[in-house]
DNA sequence: GTCTATAACTCGATAGAC
DNA sequence: GTCTATCGAGTTATAGAC
């Protein structure tokens, strides 16, 4: 049998490992950064998780899931498309105020290694946005919405809550909000994002 | 007298370090890699420039300003609020259908260094959106448009416009598109975005 | 499980011939 | 201007004591 970990050193590790990695990226990120961070040696760091590379897997792996699955429950949740969209920005915002760097990050990661993503993530199911299409199409056929492209509103929808994230820092130098300033904007746009996109599909 | 380089080595270093800074970041960039890129050999990228550090920022620099001074023109101009909404869609998606990877890269670049922005960027000048807000402010007291929030239309034009560009891999991945079809939907959107950023303005 | 010490390696940078 | 060869700093990863 495994001795017991003195303290939670998983744990920490894990938690440090999240920092750096979300701050400086795979290649930038340093072991030596995420052993001091986590109150340990390197030694130990490969003990717990062999590689960096591993390591890394883990921490995105991690970041993934909660960057998705949260989508998946709002869309397919049985309930009024106009529902859907306001669920959906109130919970993805919530989400991004407690978790701001994690769009840059799973975006970056992503982009640099776009080939290893697609058939992996969802397999042969079909996509949350195309789960959210045949919502929309249903809406177009039974003439409540206007004929509009399905992935024109789930674009839309994202990128107004998720952009402002990634741009925080420019958007705050320009704008010049402060921390306090920026998170009230946000919650506003929990509500105004949602109109602004019923808005554009009414009849 | 220096001898001339023989063929546009000098260019041919900046186009290929261009492309390797911009897909891996500073951090992830090979100076080996951008040499083999250049056709050419590492101590020959030192003798053009005398390090990686110097080699990014002119890259950088270069970048920063294509995804900007832009918006200046656009903003500044003597037209009104409808076709200066209108001109920075078609402008804007027009120069990123040209570098796809622009806003990821300076993205990146100013959340890693966030402290060396700003009052370098825009000194003591009116920054472009606090420009953009004046115009909008003016339109309201007219009551040609609903009491909005300027910063509020500012940033959602420039989510719809820039995101499609940062998530594109997952979007194609999540949408089922190619290459093409995402080219033809960002042609589209030059069109489509304006539409819902004034229809959301109206009184 | 945790540490110190060090091996093995990557990569930016330089020396020096042509 | 351009090349080959190599150095040396910084990093990941391992050996081995406790």
């Amino acid at each position: 049998m495994v001795k017991m970990e003195k303290d939670g050193t998983q744990e920490k590790i894990l938690i440090a490992a999240s920092k750096v990695f979300q701050s400086k990226g795979m290649a930038g990120a340093r072991m030596q950064d995420i052993a001091d961070k986590a109150g340990i040696n390197k030694a130990l760091l490969h003990y717990y998780f062999s590689s960096k590379e591993k390591l890394f897997n883990v921490i995105f792996k991690e970041a993934f899931s909660t960057f998705f699955p949260k989508i998946n429950a709002l869309i397919d949740a049985d309930n009024s498309l106009d529902e859907k969209i306001q669920g959906f920005c109130r919970e993805y915002i919530d989400m991004l105020l407690k978790n701001p760097y994690l769009p840059l990050f799973v975006l970056n990661e992503i982009n640099s290694h776009p080939d290893r993503l697609a058939k992996k993530m969802w397999k042969n199911q079909p996509t949350p946005f195309q789960r959210f299409a045949t919502h929309v199409k249903e809406e177009i056929k039974k003439k409540k919405i206007r004929a509009v492209t399905p992935a024109e509103i789930f674009i839309n929808m994202l990128s107004m809550c998720i952009f402002p994230f990634i741009a925080k820092p420019l958007w705050m130098a320009a704008s010049g909000m402060n921390e306090m300033a920026f998170r009230n904007f946000m919650e506003e746009r929990k509500l105004e994002i949602p109109k602004i996109i019923i808005e554009s599909i009414k009849k």
